[in-house]
DNA sequence: ATAAACCTTGGAGTTTGGTCAAAGGTCAAA
DNA sequence: TTTGACCTTTGACCAAACTCCAAGGTTTAT
């Protein structure tokens, strides 16, 4: 059993994120000590480290609240259900890549189309790109 | 001269983030009626177009910011100053590709190693990979 | 004149994931 | 026993970019 402050350690994150974890109910701890400290358990520990790793990997807190509730009753779901949780967010990202790739690749233009020396800003090829009529 | 609602109108966004961009220094309108209106002219319109052409290649607000610094006085600056603002957005872009392409690999080699089909979720090999000890 | 659309200001709310502060109780080591 | 570290709860704050609300003044068209 840990208390708040050693299972925060150990996975180096804080007191009040975990305390944020069990507000939005991702992570409550097993359990309570007479004097009212939170008690966290070997499954809560692996709880936690099921949320730190799909964190890692991307997912939101939403989304990973998805995934614990199957999770916690694996019997009850398909192969099916989590994978395409996990391809959904697949989907998700390759959007936003696309979506700043074509960020990357009109600021690339704007740079290139730049002298970029010491010569002054007045006809700046960027600033006046930024300012036509689109 | 256009009222606020004119000119948000014209640029398909709101009064109020006309509003937010006054209060955040961004486009002060140039003046005020005798009833206390806002009262844009044609370089508040350009400017405004400045704003929105900028955030349509992901520029932040506060970086949009400095760009309108430097347009403000042109000649006081060098075309180097802009574009090295740019091509630090383009770092910062491919340093957001990079991250999300890795999310997005990781994800999709859980993807593939599930079946993904109707069998019970109690021996899935994505729930099992979120589980592991790093 | 009337009514509705338009405008003002100031402040609060939303989103997401935390983080901080205050007041006060508990625990462990010296 | 004392002290400092640790814990509790509650509520507010932070970031960034809006958006909403309330109260009240102004403008425009009928």
């Amino acid at each position: 059993m840990y208390r708040i402050g050693e299972l925060a350690q150990r996975y180096e994150i804080k007191t009040d994120t975990l305390r944020y974890y069990e507000k939005h109910g991702l992570l409550a701890p097993s359990g309570r000590s007479d004097s009212g400290y939170r008690l966290y358990n070997d499954e809560d520990e692996v709880k936690l480290r099921f949320i730190l790793r799909a964190k890692a990997v991307g997912f939101s807190l939403a989304q990973i609240h998805e995934l614990l509730v199957i999770d916690a009753s694996r019997a009850k779901w398909a192969c099916h259900d989590v994978k395409s949780i996990v391809e959904k967010k697949v989907v998700e990202l390759e959007q936003k890549i696309a979506e700043l790739n074509q960020f990357r690749d009109s600021l690339q233009q704007l740079a290139d189309a730049c002298c970029g020396g010491p010569e002054s800003a007045e006809h700046c090829s960027i600033l006046d790109a930024l300012e036509v009529r689109q």
